[in-house]
DNA sequence: ATCGTTTTTAAACAATTGTTTAAAATAAGT
DNA sequence: ACTTATTTTAAACAATTGTTTAAAAACGAT
């Protein structure tokens, strides 16, 4: 233990800040070492590379997005209301980092090798036990029946694309910022109700 | 009339094909001009630099994106009709140009000025006429009320982002190109059925 | 064929890139 | 205090970047 907060982590966050707005090749290993006030060097000190640096940042920012969705499939809550939780703790986190989604998927489609799983994404899914929870409702009749893929899709869809499209749409339909932030917040409602009803058809309509 | 493809179309398709997949700082001029197989420097003596090629191809490819909506918009179809056809022909179009969403978005965030109105796509979309069909039908009942720029978000949402997101889907479920195809077939049936109940709740359920 | 214009090229430009080397500064161990 | 190991720096490295310059090639019109 030497400082504070050691000369590695904060490469890290810096790296993390400069990547995330700027992406892989959009950047340099010079304005990374700057943000921090450290020598380039440094960079090649802690981590061997531009690219390993920027593999070990893409792989944290992948983490916390499964991360946020653990935290609610581990709740011990019905199905219903883990949907309505996903789809808030989602919106809100994704407030928090609107630049991640983009990120992902613009550094998953930069780095050919792509070994995604060696963080075993899947597996810590799995182990929340939602897999055999969304099984055992769609046999009851509760869940409309839907491979897990697709259900999957479904949400991140609706709620990764509205934060990431923030550009498109503010510049298509010529709104500001606020704007924007109000229909994001309805679109929140939105998306909850429309996923809720499709998924759980049988249950409440109107509540 | 010089060649049967003029040199400047050819480097267009060139930029457009490489800009596309490796995005703005993650190719070169150099790159660009191989595969066309001329010299660099007639890239400048066209386009004034790289910036401006890019900023030509990313307004074309927003207009590809705002046409495939209009052509829908424009046919003679009741509303729900023009609805599914929206989304099949989303959905189609995007499988022929699967990197246009992800292009799109990440260079939007690359260009800070973003003058993106200068096509007038909110004015080409007004054209149609969707808006008031719209309207109209939201004070019938037959649609469901919500704000114009909702509505858009739930299209873009279900349609590009599934296609975007394809090598995240791969690399945390582990399927192959053939599985992600084969979601990706029931997705567009699903978002078609789920948009449908919701935006016009009171029609038929089930056909 | 000849002249002027357009198109294309080779070469050079200065700036920036990621990375390395070798030395300096700092910390730790004895 | 002295020695060793760790951390940090300045400087240099070769390669690559976008762009420009000046000359060559191709073309069009007369």
């Amino acid at each position: 233990m030497k400082k504070d907060v050691s000369t590695e982590q904060k490469i890290k966050d810096a790296a993390r800040k400069v990547f995330m707005t700027k992406g892989f090749s959009g950047c340099t290993t010079r304005e990374i070492a700057k943000s921090v006030g450290i020598n380039v060097a440094l960079l090649n000190y802690y981590f061997r590379s531009k690219g390993k640096l920027f593999e070990l940042i893409l792989e944290a920012a992948l983490s916390d997005f499964v991360d946020s969705m653990v935290e609610v499939f581990k709740q011990d809550l019905p199905l219903e209301s883990k949907t309505r939780m996903l789809i808030d703790k989602e919106f809100e986190f994704l407030r928090k980092h609107p630049e991640l989604p983009l990120f992902i998927h613009a550094g998953l489609n930069q780095e050919s090798d792509a070994e995604l799983d060696q963080s075993n994404f899947l597996g810590r899914l799995h182990k929340t036990g939602i897999f055999e929870e969304c099984e055992k409702a769609q046999e009851e009749g509760s869940m409309r029946k839907l491979n897990m893929i697709n259900v999957t899709l479904l949400f991140i869809s609706n709620c990764h694309f509205p934060i990431m499209s923030k550009k498109l749409i503010c510049g298509i339909y010529q709104i500001d910022d606020n704007e924007h932030e109000a229909r994001l917040i309805e679109h929140q409602e939105i998306v909850k109700e429309m996923l809720i009803n499709y998924l759980f058809p049988n249950t409440n309509k109107h509540a």
